[in-house]
RNA sequence: GGCGGGGUAGCCAAGUGGUAAGGUCGCGGUCUGCAAAACCGCUAUUCGCGGGUUCGAUUCCCGCCCCCGCCUCCA
């Protein structure tokens, strides 16, 4: 198994930490709770679920960690206006990301560490001190304390930054003259009044921690010193996870992470999706469109996760028609086994195409261009009547296999309603009598509840549209 | 300005030093009363542009152009 490694911009071949016990440690940025998620941000969920998927159908023992970032400026402001405490504002975009990770199929994470914890506050309190005592942090005369980048050569290796070339954006205000270098970032912030009643006693006075030191403090305490793959969005590569590798190496001397995977943007009209631009979607925003959690979950995976993906109304309709040529072959590979058709002409067999694809730094392209060559060559096969059920189980088998990666098959077998059904009835009563006008004003209400009818020698066929 | 990612058909996209997977859309055909689904065929003499290396380059090298992102709290 190979991944790109951000930190050395190589495809490395992956090798755990504890390749006998075969244990993976994962740690994800998680989503920052001030308001719902949108689609880019699942983009990036969708590929980290798909990389824990992959390495345990490979055998992995996966402990994945995702933090719940519930204390920052933006959620402080958010309580603040809605005038409720901190945990109150936070609740229900916690409560909506979860329900949006289900609806996407995505994996619930090991653990969950809120930054906002007791525990990990104190954590990250200890590991401030530590950065204090070796000299790699210092308080300001704003109170804050500050990591002192210059202490730690290797800050700026995983984006490949010269500090001296660092040039501000203008994005944040920076409080330029509490700091000795203009790159340090804060470890802790003091108390001032905007924060209202957020706070926490520390060593150096009422303060919050700062974003990075949440992410090392959860991480070492949760996986360990070292952790074999972390992940998040490219625009987290710095300053984000630079201060990580410097806050969390700079306690406990080892090195931080082994594998950094980074998910490229999901861009929409050819920009990055992002709140400040407000061109965004969230998941409520799409299923009020109709479409379906895994029909969402297909349209974010189906690209590689390195490169932007472009999201199009176009795509969310291939997404759904690409769904329902698998569902139809699915059904068809079912319908040869109940039949028990024995053939001896063609006994197809799966082959390890799709998982050798996804080893391959998880090349989902590749992966689902396999899947539906495997779809034609033995849907080919069936309208010959050539496939024998023990071929067609073997098929199935094997998407069963992958589907523990994709999970995308249809979730419950949709019941036909009542209406449907009488419609239907009546059509196939007038086809009997070849009312062929009947029989298509009928097809035509029927498509109209959401169903479409099928012609066959075994007569009509019912099967739902855009299901979940 | 620095550092990345990307540029392959209408759209999405894989890929290799040896002549371009797959999905979707469109067109034609088989099947069908007509459809639908499925299958078959057609749809890139060509992979951003210009050089170079090579018997041969979309792939390797050099230069350039375009798009997107990051450059101190964005996935």
């Amino acid at each position: 198994m190979r991944f790109f490694n951000t930190y050395s911009r190589e495809i490395e071949e992956f090798q755990p930490r504890d390749p006998a016990e075969r244990k993976v440690g994962i740690y994800t940025c998680g989503p920052t709770v001030y308001s719902r998620a949108h689609i880019g941000n699942f983009r990036a969920y969708i590929f980290e679920d798909l990389l824990q998927r992959h390495l345990e159908l490979r055998g992995y023992n996966v402990h994945r960690v995702m933090n719940m970032t519930d204390v920052d400026d933006k959620t402080i402001r958010g309580a603040c206006e809605a005038n409720i405490p901190l945990a109150e504002f936070t609740a229900p975009f916690k409560q909506a990301f979860f329900e949006d990770i289900e609806t996407l199929r995505i994996k619930r994470a090991d653990e969950f560490p809120a930054a906002t914890d007791q525990h990990y506050i104190d954590r990250m309190i200890e590991m401030i001190g530590t950065l204090i005592s070796r000299g790699l942090a210092y308080q300001a005369d704003d109170k804050s304390v500050y990591f002192r980048i210059n202490k730690f050569p290797d800050y700026g290796k995983l984006a490949h930054f010269d500090l001296t070339q660092l040039q501000s954006t203008g994005r944040v205000k920076h409080d330029e003259y509490d700091k000795e270098h203009i790159g340090d970032f804060a470890l802790w912030k003091a108390w001032d009044e905007e924060d209202g009643d957020v706070g926490w006693e520390s060593p150096w006075g009422r303060g919050r921690p700062g974003w990075h030191i949440e992410c090392s403090a959860m991480a070492t305490a949760l996986l360990g010193d070292q952790i074999d793959i972390h992940c998040g969005g490219v625009d987290n590569i710095f300053p984000h996870h630079e201060a990580e590798i410097a806050q969390s190496e700079g306690v406990t001397g080892k090195k931080f992470v082994r594998y950094w995977l980074h998910c490229a943007h999901l861009l929409v009209d050819g920009q990055k999706m992002s709140k400040s631009l407000g061109n965004f979607y969230t998941l409520p925003n799409l299923l009020e469109k109709g479409y379906t959690g895994r029909e969402i979950r297909y349209a974010l995976m189906r690209v590689h996760y390195r490169a932007p993906l472009n999201f199009t109304w176009e795509g969310m309709e291939e997404a759904r028609q690409a769904l329902a040529r698998i569902d139809e072959w699915l059904a068809r590979l079912r319908e040869v086994i109940a039949k028990k058709i024995d053939n001896e002409k063609n006994k197809t067999r799966p082959r390890e195409q799709f998982e050798e694809a996804l080893d391959d730094d998880l090349n989902i392209s590749a992966a689902l261009g396999f899947l539906f060559e495997t779809i034609r060559e033995t849907n080919r096969a069936m309208d010959r009547n050539e496939l024998d059920a023990p071929s067609a189980e073997a098929w199935l088998d094997w998407w069963k296999r992958i589907n523990k990666v994709l999970d995308l098959e249809t979730e419950n077998e949709i019941l036909l309603p009542a209406e449907v059904a009488q419609l239907a009835k009546d059509r196939e009563k007038a086809r009997r009598e070849k009312k062929w006008n009947q029989s298509d004003e009928l097809r035509d209400r029927i498509s109209a509840r959401g169903w479409e009818v099928r012609d066959t020698k075994d007569g009509q066929k019912l099967t739902p549209r855009g299901t979940s």
